[in-house]
DNA sequence: CGTTCCATTGAGATGTGTCAATTCAAGTGG
DNA sequence: CCACTTGAATTGACACATCTCAATGGAACG
């Protein structure tokens, strides 16, 4: 399954997000994913049991619910969303992944994917085979807390979504979710004011627990008091601390 | 802090939740806390990190947000609420946990707790000293998994919780978590239909996104459809197919 | 036997959902 | 390159589930 190297790139070009054969050590990306005092023969071992063989475009899926659970994967590029199937056949979308972050984790507990994991653009994904990072991590205690670090957070993250959906209003769930986006713009280093939404608004009133009309309601309220820019999927915060205001979280 | 042997029990005598000297091995919870395959000398290092001498009164914390990070617990007897406080002063309760289930992993992430933890009523647990728990996990393969594991189911309950509060009605969420409280108490074979509710009626509407008057008209509603018997915190399941219907979920 | 907290019930207000129509953007085939 | 189709987003009018406010009832406790 390995690719072949592609062209070679000039020395001093910082390797592309579809470069994918790029390694942790130089990954642009590494700071967010793996903040770790490693050895570089220890990042050496991680390397060799990251897969990065798997493009993927546009509404394909890295993984389906209930599929046997072997790997958990980092976003190298694009942008994901995770969801889930309730029985009665209705989605949930339980979360938006970017470059940096990592997804899967939900399989762990019970070997198969609690949630399916779709493209929302093409992306590039790193794929981390979890038995051998289980056995790198009896061997790398920093590698072994990273993960539980990583796990917790993402418990963090959903008790804040939770806390959302439960105590806030619309206006409130929608500000929140692009100053999240926002500060993880900035993390990656890229506008924290303007960007592209890879996801419909569908998707972000699946997400918030809203119906798309009042996403779209709540985007031209902001619109109107000059918060936000809305051009379909492009936004431009216009008014940072209105937005902070509007989201009503100081965080 | 150690505590002195309580008086000898008869050796047949099954030991009671008070007795909180009983070690993992020969608790009657480690089916749930501990389904594993660990030697029993894996289970007496394990014996020895764990700290059992926090019995906890009605309404006394186990731990506040923004503690230090030290441990994660499990619970012996009683029950216990998390949860966290919004920057603007506002609760939400992010979970109820009964014996044998584990709490506070949700500090690992930035090693301070992310939410409160409040005994419902009186609470004995164990306390796991996370770095113990690491160095242990290094050696003992299965334990690391285990953990993983538990995490992950976390992250899986989070999101089914999420999903409760985006798509469903007063009358379905309501009728989840009695069918969660019937399940659990199932586990630990105890009446899957009659049991007392250690919560406050503000408190579970505070876990479900809902006031008071509506966990209580909800309620009222279940008693007058003969799928609930309900005396104040008494509760009785009549009709469990009836429930589960108006769950809107059928696992 | 008050006092206090918790739970229940009712009446009315309101934010968001539902339904429906329109506009806009993107892609497709003639 | 232009019609045509299709899906996404917006906007409006109305409905309804849940919230808010208020009063009452009941249990627990000193």
């Amino acid at each position: 399954m390995s690719v072949p190297p592609g062209q070679a790139d000039s020395a001093d070009f910082i390797p592309c997000a579809h470069d994918y054969q790029v390694s942790c050590g130089n990954c642009r990306l590494n700071a967010i994913c793996l903040p770790l005092a490693l050895e570089s023969e220890d990042i050496d071992q991680l390397d060799r049991i990251i897969q990065r063989s798997k493009p993927l475009q546009k509404s394909q899926h890295l993984y389906r619910q209930a599929d046997e659970f072997e790997s958990v994967y980092a976003v190298r590029s694009g942008a994901l969303k995770a969801y889930r199937t309730t029985d009665d056949g209705r989605e949930q979308v339980t979360g938006f992944y970017f470059p940096g972050e990592i997804l899967g984790f939900d399989g762990i507990g019970n070997n198969a994917h609690a949630s399916s994991a779709k493209a929302l653009e093409t992306s590039a994904i790193c794929e981390i085979p979890f038995s051998s990072l289980q056995k790198l991590s009896s061997l790398m205690p920093n590698l072994q807390r990273h993960f539980f670090q990583l796990m917790s957070r993402e418990i963090t993250e959903d008790q804040q979504l939770i806390t959302l959906l439960s105590k806030n209003s619309a206006d409130e769930r929608v500000a929140a979710l692009m100053l999240s986006i926002s500060t993880r713009n900035a993390r990656r280093k890229l506008s924290a004011t303007q960007f592209r939404l890879p996801m419909s608004r569908v998707d972000i009133g699946n997400y918030l627990g809203l119906t798309v009309e009042t996403v779209s309601r709540v985007f031209s309220r902001m619109q109107k008091l000059s918060i936000l820019r809305v051009d379909n999927k492009e936004i431009e915060i216009l008014d940072p601390a209105g937005l902070r205001h509007m989201a009503n979280l100081s965080h």
